[in-house]
This record gives C-alpha cells, sequence and structure tokens, in this order.
DNA sequence: CCTACCGATCGGTAGG
DNA sequence: CCTACCGATCGGTAGG
C-alpha cells in the first residue's frame, strides 16, 4: 500500500524534476529527497536512473500510437483534424510525461533508443499518409507531405511550454484552435 | 592567430556536443578532447562551462532581435511573412546554436536567465503585436493573438531537428514553405 | 598551452 | 526502507 504510493509519487517527482532540470542534471539524491525517501530507497522501486526514464517515454510512445488506430473514419481533413486533437488531448493529460518525452529522450541508451526512434516514427507516419493522400486528392495544398507532418507535430507539441493546467484555456480549447490554426491557416 | 583559430574550433565543438548530449551530459573534458587541446587550456578561452552556454544563446538571440528592427514596412499579413522568413533564415544560418538556444536556455543561472527570457519575452511580443493588428483589421482569423503566435514560433523551432544543410530543400524553401503553411493553411 | 592535482558530487551497492 | 560506503567523474585551479 505504502509503498505504491511512494512509487508513484517518485514517478510524479521525477517526471517534474526531468521536465523542469533535465535528465542528466537530475541527481538520483534530488529525486530522493523530493520524494521524500533514503537514496538506497529508490532501488527498491527502479533498476537504475535510465529505468526511469525508459518508463516515462515508452508510456507516453504508447498514448501517442493507440490513439491513432481509432483514426480511419472520414474525410482526410477529419481525420487530421482528429489526429491533432487526439494529440494535444494525450499531450495535456500527461503535460510533464510529455515535456520529458519530446526533450529528454537522447539519454536513453541502445537498444532502447532505437526502439523509441522507431515509434516515434511509425507515429509520424501516419501524419505523413494522411496528408499525402489530402495533397492527392486535391483537399490540401501541394506540399511536401513529410514537411508539412513534421511541422504541424512541432507546433503541437510546443505546448509543454506554454499550457497551465489552470490557465485560461481549457484542453478542448487548445486543441480546438490548434486545429483550426493549423488546417485552416491564420489569414481568412 | 592559431589561438584565434583554435577558440573558433572549441566554440563549435560546444555548440555540436551541447546540441547532441546536452549541456549537462557534456563535460568540460569531452570539449577538450574534441577541441584537441588540454582541459586547462580551455580556460585560457573561456571563463565557465556556463560561459560557453551564455555565449551561444545570447548570440542567437541578438541575432533573432536585430531582425525585427528592419519589419516596419508593408501590410500585416506581409510583416508576418517577412518575420517567418527572416527567423527561418537566422535558424538555418546557426543551426547547432539555434538548437542549444531552444533546448539548453534552462541550464543559463541569474542574472543571464532573466534577461535570456526578457530577450525571449521581446521577440516573442513582436509576432504578437503583428497577429493582434491582422486579427483586428480583419485580416486574420479571430484568434488569441499569444496562442497563434507562440504555435507559430514552436512550428518555426522545431526545424533544427530535422534540417540537413544538405538535404532536398534550400533554406529558402523552407521559409516560404513554412510562411505558406502557417499562413494559409494546409486545405485549399 | 599542459601536468598534476583539488574537493565535491555522481550512480549505485553491501549489509542489515 | 536506511546507514555507510565504493570507484568514477565532475568543474576548476596551481604552477609552470
Amino acid at each position: 500500500m505504502k509503498t505504491v504510493i511512494k512509487k508513484e509519487e517518485l514517478a510524479t517527482v521525477a517526471q517534474n524534476l526531468f521536465k523542469d532540470k533535465g535528465f542528466a542534471a537530475t541527481s538520483m539524491r534530488d529525486l530522493a529527497n523530493e520524494a521524500d525517501i533514503g537514496l538506497a530507497t529508490i532501488y527498491n522501486y527502479v533498476k537504475s536512473k535510465e529505468d526511469i526514464l525508459q518508463g516515462i517515454c515508452f508510456k507516453v510512445a504508447d498514448d501517442f500510437l493507440s490513439i491513432m488506430e481509432d483514426n480511419k473514419k472520414g474525410s482526410l481533413q477529419q481525420q487530421l483534424d482528429f489526429a491533432i486533437k487526439s494529440h494535444v488531448a494525450v499531450m495535456i493529460d500527461n503535460i510533464e510525461a510529455s515535456a520529458v518525452f519530446m526533450q529528454e529522450w537522447k539519454h536513453l541508451t541502445e537498444p532502447y533508443l532505437s526502439e523509441f526512434l522507431a515509434m516515434r516514427d511509425t507515429y509520424e507516419k501516419y501524419f505523413i499518409k494522411i496528408i499525402r493522400k489530402g495533397v492527392k486528392e486535391g483537399a490540401f495544398q501541394k506540399m511536401k507531405p513529410k514537411f508539412a507532418a513534421i511541422t504541424i507535430l512541432s507546433a503541437l507539441n510546443g505546448i509543454y511550454d506554454w499550457y497551465k493546467p489552470n490557465g485560461k484555456m481549457s484542453a478542448k480549447e487548445v486543441g480546438e484552435n490548434l486545429s483550426d490554426l493549423l488546417i485552416k491557416g491564420l489569414i481568412i
């Protein structure tokens, strides 16, 4: 019981510190202090420092990938709209973990690094496919699909830097506005 | 002579390693090895490890800010187009330094951290102002100017992750395509 | 520009 | 779950 709670607290603390200070600049002692346990106790919950990072990165990667399986209906514009809004929803549901996912994955070592990059690549390809089809059909502007996909994902992935859970915009609003801006553009 | 060359080599090495491994995970010994000098020699060129990071971050910040002074002519759509293309040009001209600017600024300590954030804020306000005027005039979609500005900047700032100097897209093409996608949107 | 070194801190473990 | 500790590496410096 208490063990489970402490383990979850450690996970939360790790997400916050890895986001704020970065993985390399966060020591196991920092984590222990913030979670209010002894240094050696951490190793009852995790195997190593990188083990914690892996947990965060692959959890978020799984979340991203699972949403795409439900995304096969409607027009290509609707599919892209759904993909954007779902991506935003996952990020906002795990805002600290998402920040770590985006910024700290480079500290993964092999073979996890390759596995991680492969998952990210697979996810990116969902966006590329939708856009490629849309360009071919003439629904979207003539544009390199990979370029457009990466640009849209970059715009979405910036959220963790400014989104405040108790701020002026709700999670739903953020998704709607991003979809609107990226699909329809800024000019009228 | 030789000193100047080695100093420049050290700067280049620092940009590359800070980008690839991150500031905290790069040791002064890493820099010395890569620049092919002794560890202690580094301190003839810089005062400290953070001194190197400051040099990179503030150089890029200056570059970004200086382009906005020339941007007061034309319609608001033209001004935004110019701002986007100039931002992309600065990034691509300093692609490694830009990556460090975007990802590693959090390792700056006070008072440099506050100064850096203030410069970034000033720059962001240029984009916000253009968009706010455009929304008021009815040239742009009705949208929160700050939200739109941050989203556009996030999309632009993702470049360092994928842009290859010898790749398929020229710097000019990247700027034109980004301006097109973000201002006009993906759908026709 | 380098050799040799400093105190501090790191990730992790033995043993209980 | 903690005390006490390990070897390795860190940023930086003395002295030349």
